[in-house]
DNA sequence: ATGGCGGATCTTATCCGA
């Protein structure tokens, strides 16, 4: 018995939904992890994923920004949301599921953005991602995540070389500073987190889940970052058998997400 | 040129994302 944990950065559930029930239909996930739903919880659609078959479901929105939510079609216990910051956000938010490593606790997180400038006195909105990775780190060392757990989301950090379309061209851009890339592998180092994509597609190939609305041809010019993670304990990524990127994604329809699915199988 | 766009809401303007 195997399950499937996909996340996907939205960019407003109620506009894409159609999209993201046909992605339902025809990829079944076992579970989904959705940022920027944009929307408060009584605004989510919850109807339409139980039609879906999606009956399972724990939503942290908030108004006009941010927002997550793991819609799921296999019991989904526990529901916590962890504020960050005291800034009142919705950018967690977990649930317990059974998966073949036993009691797995996903974590889905929106790690702030971080606005232009990759100083953290100048911009306040770079200050705060800092200390959302600051207090996600003591977080980590404070709780027992020494196994059984999965944390998926849009880090909005691109770590590695091959996880820009120029590492060179970006070592200045908010997303891919040494600052952000150093602290996430400090991050995921200290606990060994699993990354369960790079464990399937090598760090040697160019690998990217999000390109900007601004490039006119997003496919053609490539000119894309890898912003979402699947990282797992250990013992759960000893399951992980499988991890797609769906790039065609990106071109779904005419107003597709700036980001695409990525789907984990374990067991 | 990746920021020549696209989301929500305070809607014909503004804030935010990355």
């Amino acid at each position: 018995m195997s399950i499937s944990v996909a996340t996907w950065n939205i960019n407003s559930v109620r506009l894409r939904l159609p999209m993201v029930q046909d992605f339902l239909s025809d990829h079944q996930p076992d579970v989904l992890c959705l940022q920027e739903i944009k929307c408060q919880n009584d605004q989510f659609p919850t109807k339409a994923f139980e039609e879906s078959g999606y009956t399972y479901q724990a939503v942290n929105g908030q108004k006009s920004y941010h927002g997550v939510a793991i819609v799921s079609r296999i019991p989904l216990e526990d529901h916590h949301a962890r504020e960050f910051c005291q800034m009142g956000d919705a950018r967690h938010i977990s649930g317990v599921v059974d998966a073949p490593s036993g009691k797995t606790r996903i974590h889905n997180f929106y790690i702030p953005a971080g606005g232009d400038e990759a100083d953290p006195v100048k911009n306040p909105k770079f200050k705060h991602k800092l200390d959302f990775l600051n207090e996600l780190q003591d977080w980590f060392d404070h709780q027992d995540f020494d196994n059984g757990h999965v944390i998926v989301g849009d880090f909005n950090i691109a770590p590695h070389e091959n996880d820009v379309w120029s590492h060179k061209q970006l070592l200045k851009v908010v997303s891919h500073t040494p600052i952000e890339t150093e602290f996430l592998d400090a991050l995921q180092a200290r606990r060994n987190w699993v990354d369960v994509v790079r464990k399937h597609i090598p760090h040697e190939e160019k690998l990217f889940s999000w390109w900007s609305y601004r490039s006119k041809d997003w496919s053609a010019s490539n000119k894309g970052r890898r912003l979402d993670h699947i990282w797992s304990t250990p013992d759960v990524a000893e399951h992980s058998t499988e991890t797609i990127v769906l790039r065609d994604a990106r071109g779904w329809t005419e107003k597709p997400s700036d980001h695409v699915p990525i789907i984990s199988r374990f067991g």
